[in-house]
DNA sequence: TTTTTTGTTTAAATATATTTAATAAAATTT
DNA sequence: AAATTTTATTAAATATATTTAAACAAAAAA
């Protein structure tokens, strides 16, 4: 599997040209090339780049950074970037959990998971245990400690999981809001939104969830046929500012008369333009404490 | 959104030499065009393109099915590809799920269906409504009946309810046999995987779950940490023969020491070599078969 | 401020993909 | 077997993406 230096540029938000002068001037990658000298990237080259990305975002000088060995950029992306926590418990449950989705062994993952979620509710297993894990294993990825078996691996005993617990909710009701959920095209990693799904219903809002990779135009069909009060989407991968409006703007416009949420990469989301009319959940905090009001008015009654 | 003519080249499986031809000849797609003259064609030409190839299969001549009016191909294909079937219990359930997704109604969706499973269980009812449903679904939207939307919404609720069951089977002990199951790059329909890892469990096999969009690569990566016995995916898209070999090529070299199993689109399957070391399941039953046999010669000791 | 570092813009050359058109090969029909 | 229909191959022209290199502009550091 072998990139262009177009899709390096979609997956890390770092113009072209940037990425080519960076390689002149400070070698920063290498990659291989065409029969015709066009640039070919690898895994191991990308991940690179999106270190160094998130290096120089950590205010290191690109100059600084380059002028280090491999070596020395993973050792200083690993100090920036460590795994550990201020939470022991959750660490401990969180590094169980790795060590048994790197042998592959579901069982035992199954079990410790169960578990987390006995003891701590599905709500505070996600924030505490769930999410973290999930931002471990990106990071485990750019260190190259994981592969993208060990990922999707992971990944659906966790889908398992809040699907399993979607389906035994027991609802009474519903509060009259509802929420409809998906994520663009470009974007895969449907797990928080499943959980946004979750939560929701919970606090008693009907969900439409549609997950991963819809197309903008077939929200205008869904929002023709439904009455939603709520559409709720993700941006969670990096990408050029300007794809990043492109899919604002267009479904800005879609969504008219509709409220818009919006969570995610805040890299990305804070360089957003027009969005003065979407809200923003910069937490999952915030997210709680939204969907949470209508609920307690609804109690008032 | 809008497609090059290399993308229906993949998702049809018909040249892009050929899909021009048929242009001039017979004024079989009439695509935009670009700025620059290039071809650009959106979901109605996809449509098109696809219910004229699956014409020609069943052995239409090109240019008799290009002499029809747009209405006239779609009147064929309606005849050709029919929705009803010979179980009216079955067709009855699907006609009205299909009806509730086309509202978003959830709740009706999910009693329907869960007294779909109550009533056959879940392996029957995967057999009788949901597979025969996908497959209206897909027929659906090349019927232009319903959007990316209503399936998406409709999939999730089945992924669902196929998650739940596993995660609710209660195992004790297992065959032995462990199995591998994955998707390729470029393919996204997850729930007939889904169904063959609950199939399997079910059976008392090990399973590693991968879904969908993995890279060859890391399958390397796994097959190296666990002892596997079968490899099982699927292919279901069209594509270019010539796509669909270089799969199975580089597979075949990655598990050598490991049986490959095969399902999926008959149309692409049939036209691959060097598959001689590989089980294609050519039906349900078949697979069946081959999962139930370990359980039954265990019992035997 | 001045210098250095960094990122963007521009331009011309080249590589790759697409278009058009003509021809060869294969498959079907007569 | 011959004619017809259909698909594959080839070649030259054009469009689009990538490469190189230089000049420019903005930001940060001295």
């Amino acid at each position: 599997m072998t990139y262009s230096i177009s899709d390096l540029e979609q997956l890390s938000g770092i113009h072209s040209h940037t990425i080519r002068i960076w390689e002149q001037r400070y070698k920063a990658l290498s990659p291989m090339r065409s029969q015709g000298n066009t640039r070919l990237y690898d895994d191991r080259q990308l991940r690179k780049l999106l270190n160094i990305v998130s290096l120089t975002k950590s205010g290191f000088k690109i100059s600084k950074i380059c002028s280090l060995s491999d070596e020395g950029i993973d050792k200083l992306f690993d100090q920036q970037f460590s795994y550990s926590s201020d939470d022991e418990q959750a660490d401990y449950y969180i590094s169980q959990l790795i060590s048994y989705g790197l042998a592959f062994d579901e069982c035992s993952f199954n079990d410790l998971i169960d578990q987390g979620i006995y003891k701590l509710g599905l709500s505070d297993c996600y924030r505490k245990i769930i999410y973290p894990l999930l931002v471990r294993l990106g990071l485990m990825w750019r260190k190259d400690d994981i592969c993208p078996a060990h990922e999707h691996f992971l990944c659906n005993i966790i889908r398992q999981k809040i699907f399993t617990h979607i389906n035994n909710l027991q609802l009474t009701g519903h509060s009259g809001e509802k929420w409809l959920l998906f994520l663009p095209e470009d974007e895969d990693h449907d797990i928080g939104l499943l959980f946004a799904s979750y939560m929701l219903r919970m606090h008693h809002h009907q969900v439409i969830f549609l997950g991963s990779k819809v197309p903008l135009d077939s929200i205008k069909r869904v929002l023709s046929t439904v009455k939603v009060s709520h559409v709720l989407f993700f941006m969670i991968k990096s990408r050029l500012a300007s794809t990043a409006q492109k899919i604002i703007d267009q479904l800005s416009e879609i969504c008219s008369s509709t409220k818009i949420h919006l969570a995610g990469n805040s890299e990305v989301i804070g360089k957003l333009n027009r969005i003065d009319h979407i809200n923003w959940f910069k937490t999952l905090g915030e997210f709680e404490k939204t969907i949470q009001y209508p609920v307690l008015h609804e109690r008032n009654f």
